[in-house]
RNA sequence: GGGUGAUUAGCUCAGUGGUAGAGCGCUUCCUUGACGCGGAAGAGGCCGAAAGUUCAAUUCUUUCAUCACCCA
């Protein structure tokens, strides 16, 4: 029968922090029981946060809201299925490294064993692709240890046996698995084809990772010839492609080029004839209203190209530089090979950026006129204007459309499917399901899933080499699933020999590796243990939620949902619950470079675990919440008040010593009353957990702690708890008791430390509860703390008389201790009956000597005047 | 340009078809037998604008304005 005794004078929440943190470890407080069956399971799609990027308040945040209906549905006796991944994969990683250990990877070298980094050399060091693989494991591994402190520190509730890396083996397995499924079902092809490719990565990235900019360019006039004589007027913000310009396209209703479709049009400086079209997509407004095609400068070119069958004349290569080509050939005709090749030769081997500034000073030179004039093929000075540029998100040039191999799942034709699929799945909130239609009906391309980088996992493919020892792209060379996972570059497929690599009529390694999501959007698999143990992925899978914030709906919640129903004809989860963003005070998006983020670490040292905790708590789903400080001190104060009415509690059940006390030790008519405002709280609680509405939940806990126990039913019950009054005290018992579980999920480290002053011993609410961590508690009910018959009447009108003395002590600058004589109530017999029963507690309380009670049968049962005197 | 959300006390935000709530801040007061990281009392708002539905609108509908985010 423990009760803790000599409780502590004052809080220190590092220390429970940290008794706890090991306590609950040391008691498998959160371990997941694979046992037991799906509807007795709760699994959650943890994000696996992306350990190379910086720790910040955003984390905190989002991860405690999982943790809050984690916790919720455990008390509720759920088993509680919450693993926790790292994404460590990844450009991100890659950059992290490079920067950190100053090296390069190239894949040419061979491997190091006995290498070493060296961060303060003059120039990066280049290593090679196993060397820069390793050495990104090593530092992701350190990463991770951070990431897991914090966490542990914040009180999620993970199942720490219960966690992967995006890059590990298994990962690496059931990633090349679910790559194959999809390539056998015939969702998967490669081809040669303009896509997006970001120059400074020189890697293809997919419509999820590109975002708009708005940047500031120049709108360059240009005079081209036409071939029966005369000046094309053309607007473009791209004079630098103008070598790769492949015919010219005007709107089919544009009366102003009518006379000359069909005829054709010659490039200023280069003399290249091309033809003059008519298309539906050049906007007559926009310039000059005729349009120069180059392949390629963007997607509009793409399609011009494809639906005229232009000719294509490539110019960027994949490093970002423009090619040498050859003036006067068939591919690079020309009325002038030698002044083409004159002005060629100022561009090649530069930059996009280098070449617009080069050739701007070509076409001011009247020299390169075609038109039959005088006139430089510059009009006039370039005017300034601010344009829409696409941009990989990570990126800081704007995307090229570059012709390149790359592997595409396809999406195009799914769309109907895909959002049917997010019909199946309950979005919290209900209007971020659009959000996700949104996205899906705009798709455009198919899912580009190659990646031109080192630090991944690998492409499950080999291509066989012909007599000339070209690969055959028709005919991939598949591994067969036990082989799983593979590296094709070190792993040879069957029935070949190592020696055949890359040898004509070999095989060759596809030296690619996948985007990130094709890992990162089979994390519900990765986790239910899909293709590797299978009671477990039937009692975890489909998972219950996933949490998220709202910025990838279009990647992480839309590749899963779409995984999910191609490899498992399934949803993932049956709910999506949509964190907001942390902004910074002044509500601008917080981000390392502006400097205006915050780190979550030294925020938990000053304010508490706990505090926040509730911070987070209290945010709206799916809003975004400006970072206050102001939110945790509220929270700091909670979990103090909490602390003293423990310790109050605690003295009284101490001093008192009665042993199993219960709900039929309440007999005292106010206190019956007291526990009669609980049960709507429980049910609130509930409700609203239910929902993922915690803000709510927190609430309505939060305000019957104040404004019922700590504010009114402590104070007017003290003097009886003082005089060791059963019925007060074995309320107080459950009043902490119950009140202790519904802050359980957000203060785990208060609630579950008051708990063990007493409850964890001697709870009186639920004897199964006794001898735990109130973390593997019980939920609790309306019926387990209300009388039988309870109203809250008597409770109100004691309230009610005892706020009318303290404003009339206030008024009158009295302590709330000055002695008054005589307290008045004039009310109907059937209120004051009410008041009587309670007198004796609203006078100690109030520090009144006598009560005086005069009828008046006319009164309403609601009305009850109130006077105070000294005489 | 398309979409979504927001607009309520000085600030941060709850909330409801029946003429408004919390915390912080502010004012006044009270000292400590749980708590000064405390307690009590109080001031403070024609609930963004206009129109409509209704006996009744801050709450429902429409339009507009401003802000934020997402997508082109």
């Amino acid at each position: 029968m423990g009760i803790k005794r000599d409780l502590p004078k004052k809080l220190n929440s590092a220390e429970i922090e940290r008794k706890f943190m090991a306590q609950w470890a040391e008691e498998c407080v959160y371990q997941y029981d694979p046992t037991r069956s799906r509807e007795e399971t709760f699994s959650i799609d943890t994000p696996p946060p992306t350990v190379s990027g910086s720790l910040h308040i955003g984390h905190v945040f989002s991860y405690t809201h999982t943790d809050l209906s984690a916790r919720f549905q455990r008390m509720q006796g759920k088993n509680i299925f919450y693993p926790m991944g790292w994404d460590d994969n990844g450009l991100a990683t890659e950059r992290r490294v490079q920067n950190l250990l100053n090296i390069r990877c190239d894949p040419s070298l061979s491997y190091d064993p006995a290498f070493v980094p060296d961060p303060k050399a003059k120039r990066p060091s280049s290593v090679s692709r196993r060397n820069f693989i390793e050495l990104c494991g090593q530092v992701t591994s350190e990463d991770e240890k951070v990431f897991k402190e914090l966490w542990i520190r914040l009180g999620l509730s993970v199942d720490w046996e219960q966690t992967y890396t995006t890059i590990d083996n298994y990962c690496r397995r059931i990633s090349q698995i679910g790559f194959l499924d999809l390539m056998h079902k015939g969702e998967v092809y490669s081809s040669y084809a303009p896509s997006m490719w970001d120059l400074d990565f020189r890697c293809a990235v997919a419509q999820a990772e590109v975002e708009d900019r708005e940047i500031q360019g120049m709108q360059f006039h240009l005079r081209f010839g036409l071939e029966k004589g005369g000046t094309l007027p053309i607007m473009t913000t791209r004079p630098e492609l103008l070598a790769a310009c492949v015919g010219v396209v005007v709107h089919p209703d544009d009366k102003r080029y009518s006379h000359i479709l069909g005829t054709k049009a010659i490039t200023p400086a280069f003399g290249a004839m091309v033809p003059i079209h008519a298309h539906e997509l050049a906007d007559p407004d926009k310039g000059t209203g005729a349009v120069m095609v180059c392949t390629y400068g963007d997607v509009a070119d793409v399609e011009w190209q494809k639906d005229l069958q232009l000719h294509t004349r490539v110019m960027i290569g994949q490093e970002g530089r423009m090619l040498p080509v050859d003036w006067g050939s068939t591919d690079w005709p020309s009325i002038n090979p030698e002044k083409a090749k004159h002005a060629y030769a100022q561009i090649v081997g530069k930059t996009p950026k280098q070449a617009k500034a080069l050739m701007a000073e070509v076409l001011a030179d009247p020299v390169n006129a075609v038109d039959g004039t005088d006139n430089a093929p510059l009009e006039g000075d370039p005017i300034p204007i601010t344009q829409q540029v696409r941009f990989y998100e990570k990126g800081k040039q704007p995307l090229e459309m570059i012709p390149t191999r790359q592997w595409f799942v396809r999406l195009l034709d799914k769309k109907t499917a895909m959002i049917e699929q997010g019909r199946k799945i309950d979005w919290h909130p209900e209007y971020m399901r659009q959000r996700y239609e949104h996205w899906v009906k705009g798709l455009k391309y198919d899912w580009c899933v190659s990646r031109q980088r080192y630090f991944g996992v690998p492409i499950p493919v080999w291509h066989k080499l012909d007599a000339n020892g070209e690969p055959i792209y028709d005919e991939p060379l598949l591994p067969s699933p036990d082989q799983l996972p593979i590296d094709p570059m070190t792993d040879r497929p069957s029935g070949f020999h190592e020696s055949e690599r890359d040898q004509p009529n070999g095989f060759s390694g596809d030296a690619d590796i996948f985007d990130t999501w094709i890992t990162s959007s089979l994390t519900p698999q990765i986790t239910s243990g899909f293709a590797t143990d299978e009671t477990k992925f039937s009692r975890t899978y489909p998972m219950d939620i996933r949490p998220q914030a709202h910025e990838l709906i279009r990647t992480w919640a839309f590749y899963t949902i779409f995984r999910a129903h191609a490899l498992n004809d399934t949803i993932p989860w049956k709910n999506v619950v949509i964190s907001g963003w942390v902004l910074d005070p002044d509500r601008k998006k917080m981000s390392k470079s502006k400097g205006n983020a915050v780190t979550p670490m030294g925020l938990i040292e000053q304010y508490g675990s706990d505090s926040m905790r509730y911070w987070s708590a209290r945010a709206r789903l799916g809003t975004d919440t400006a970072w206050d400080d102001s939110i945790p001190k509220i929270g700091r104060k909670l979990v103090t008040k909490i602390f003293n009415a423990g310790k109050l509690i605690v003295g009284r059940i101490e001093e008192a010593g009665y042993p199993n006390l219960s709900l039929a030790d309440v007999t005292n008519p106010l206190d019956q009353s007291f526990l009669a405002t609980l049960g709507p709280v429980i049910t609130e609680a509930s409700n609203s957990f239910q929902n993922y509405e915690t803000a709510a939940a927190l609430d309505s806990a939060e305000t019957w702690f104040w404004s019922h126990l700590t504010d009114n039913q402590l104070e007017l019950t003290k003097e009886r708890a003082y005089e060791k009054d059963r019925s007060a005290i074995a309320t107080w018992s459950l009043a902490m008791s119950t009140i202790l579980r519904l802050f359980a999920p957000f203060l785990p480290f208060i609630t579950d430390e008051v708990w063990s002053w007493y409850w964890r011993d001697n709870d009186i609410l639920n004897q199964n509860d006794r001898g735990a961590s109130i973390h593997k508690a019980s939920w609790p009910t309306v019926e387990q703390c209300f009388p039988p018959g309870a109203k809250r009447d008597v409770f109100d009108l004691s309230v009610d008389i005892l706020s009318h003395i303290r404003r009339v002590k206030s008024e009158q600058n009295r302590s709330i201790k000055y002695q008054t004589n005589l307290l008045t109530l004039h009310g109907n017999p059937v209120t004051l009956i009410k008041a009587k029963t309670a007198i004796g507690d609203i006078l100690a309380a109030g520090n009144v000597t006598k009560a005086k009670f005069i009828e008046n049968p006319k009164d309403s049962d609601s009305h009850l005047s109130i006077q105070l005197t000294d005489a």
